[in-house]
DNA sequence: AGCCTGTTCGT
DNA sequence: CGAACAGGC
């Protein structure tokens, strides 16, 4: 068994299909350059590195050896997983899809050497719910409209999604010893392990109190920050420990095993495990995704800013409005951001900064635990106005009025920015310049209605190209300015 | 899962 | 003068 982000012994179908083949022995490979490159966080890379220390311990107790390599790439992984496959004299490989570009052509490369060797490499679908590539509109095309995808995904869950695999039967013996020391050579800040305890178990746990204390009341709480009425379960849904489809039987069985109808926090949950559904089976369908393409490729004529003083503003979270700057604190402590902060961080650096989503998209990556590319990819774009389904580029959000509306008391903003913590509740979204310099907190550095005014001018101006398609690009585009 | 502005109707 | 609604971006 070839274990990549499918960290988990319950329901793993590739982990399943392996034992039922007979004697099984696992593999994993830490790959530190790749994650790099991928800009894996450190928060995850450490939190990643804790995930496989605790899969070993929960394959030892079924006898399975775990084997940890360490190599840089990803383009290392073939041959070394060839050279295991002799020494260990295995004679099929198991694993579970990854739709991500790279990723992919990497077990493709795996399946070609083995298949070399004569051992069959044998691939599964984890990830998703129904798996990429069965949802179709009526005439076969990929929806690119949540809500059509939405009703297509819920028709078709009974027939397509498998079933829950339990954890597969103990071995009656170890076929050999297992080895994770190559773990200990990366390095991992203690931390994020603190933050976000990893463990199958832990997963479990946390998806079992989240169904028994926050789901009933996950519809109406669910946009309120300081309430921390979400699952806050995305690390792990990232790195494999519980798979969606736990999930999706979890929120079922509080609801009578229904998914239609019913309890309005359970079929709110749901809904957010389908925009994470809805996400993957658009990257498989259009690999372009990975290589930081837009979906409307128009937009990528906009004159994006290209201002560091600004970008850096946002990341350290000294924009002046205090709603963005708490959010974008909460991601540099915790790893991990609010739903809905952030859409606002986003839509505030794409719409009121103007900047490329994709420098959004890449810090988030650099910064999240729970950091995905299919997702963070989606909800970039939603914000930007560049992707499918996307908010219509006029629906700016204003910083103020959403700090106003889903933090009315300002509970959230004085946790994370208690240099604020003596203002009133109303001034607190917006402080005056004399408040802000008795704070020491910065002033706004962005007018936002001025803001506003000119992003919808630049995308009014894309509307006029895409239009009046006789009028050549470059042209409209200098006549914009 | 938007926000602003203007209108109309009621108090 | 506020609630409710419509229309535009
Ligand atoms: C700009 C932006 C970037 C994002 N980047 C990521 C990312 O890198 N990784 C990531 O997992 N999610 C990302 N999301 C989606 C969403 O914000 C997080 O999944 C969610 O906040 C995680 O918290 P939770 O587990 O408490 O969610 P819950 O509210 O408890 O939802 C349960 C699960 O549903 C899925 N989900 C919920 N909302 C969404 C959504 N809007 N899109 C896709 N899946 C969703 C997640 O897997 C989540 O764990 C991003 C959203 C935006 C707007």
């Amino acid at each position: 068994m070839w274990f990549r982000s499918d960290l988990r012994v319950y329901d793993n179908p590739a982990l399943m299909a392996a034992r039922n083949q007979g004697t099984t022995c696992a593999i994993y490979f830490a790959t530190p350059e790749q994650w790099r490159e991928h800009d894996w966080s450190e928060g995850k890379i450490s939190l990643v590195v804790a995930q496989v220390e605790a899969l070993s311990r929960e394959l030892a107790k079924l006898n399975i050896p775990l084997t940890v390599l360490r190599v840089e790439r990803f383009a290392d992984i073939p041959e070394r997983l060839a050279c295991w496959v002799r020494e260990c004299s295995v004679t099929q490989v198991f694993f579970n899809y990854e739709y991500e570009i790279n990723e992919s052509a990497c077990a493709d490369a795996v399946t070609a050497m083995l298949h070399g060797e004569s051992v069959p490499a044998w691939g599964y679908h984890d990830q998703c719910i129904i798996p990429p590539g069965q949802i179709r509109t009526r005439t076969g095309g990929v929806f690119k409209v949540f809500t059509a995808f939405k009703k297509v995904f819920l028709e078709q869950f009974p027939t397509r999604s498998r079933g829950i695999f339990n954890r597969p039967e103990m071995q009656h013996a170890k076929p050999f010893k297992g080895n994770s020391d190559a773990l200990s050579e990366i390095p991992v800040e203690r931390r994020w392990r603190s933050l976000w305890p990893m463990g199958e178990n832990e997963a479990h746990d946390r998806l079992n109190r989240f169904i028994e204390h926050k789901i009933n009341g996950y519809r109406d709480d669910r946009d309120v920050p300081s309430l921390d009425s979400t699952s806050a379960l995305s690390p792990y849904l990232t790195l494999g420990c519980l798979s969606t489809t736990q999930c999706m039987h979890a929120a079922m069985s509080a609801n009578y095993g229904r998914y239609q109808d019913g309890n309005p926090g359970v079929l709110t949950w749901i809904n957010e495990l389908i925009w994470r559904e809805f996400y993957r089976h658009l990257m498989f369908a259009f690999p372009d995704i990975c290589r930081y393409r837009p979906f409307k490729p128009e937009t990528d004529l906009l004159p994006w800013s290209r201002d560091e003083a600004l970008f850096s503003a946002w990341k350290t979270g000294q924009t002046g409005f205090p709603i963005v700057d708490a959010a974008m604190r909460q991601l540099l402590h915790l790893g991990w951001m609010h739903n809905r902060l952030r859409m606002v961080t986003a839509m505030f650096l794409t719409k009121d900064l103007f900047i490329d989503w994709r420098w959004g998209e890449r810090y988030f990556m650099q910064m999240l635990v729970d950091g995905d590319l299919a997702s963070n990819n989606g909800g970039w774009q939603w914000s930007a106005s560049t992707g499918v389904d996307a908010a219509p580029y006029f629906r700016v959000f204003n910083p103020v009025r959403q700090s106003e509306r889903f933090d009315p008391k300002g509970v959230f903003i004085r946790r994370y920015l208690p240099e604020l913590a003596a203002l009133d509740d109303r001034s607190i979204h917006q402080p005056s310049a004399a408040q802000a310099r008795a704070c020491g907190y910065p002033l706004p550095i962005v007018d936002h209605r001025l803001a506003v005014d000119s992003v919808k001018a630049h995308f009014k101006a894309l509307s006029l190209i895409d239009d009046d398609k006789a009028m050549p690009t470059v042209n409209a585009l200098s006549v914009m300015g």
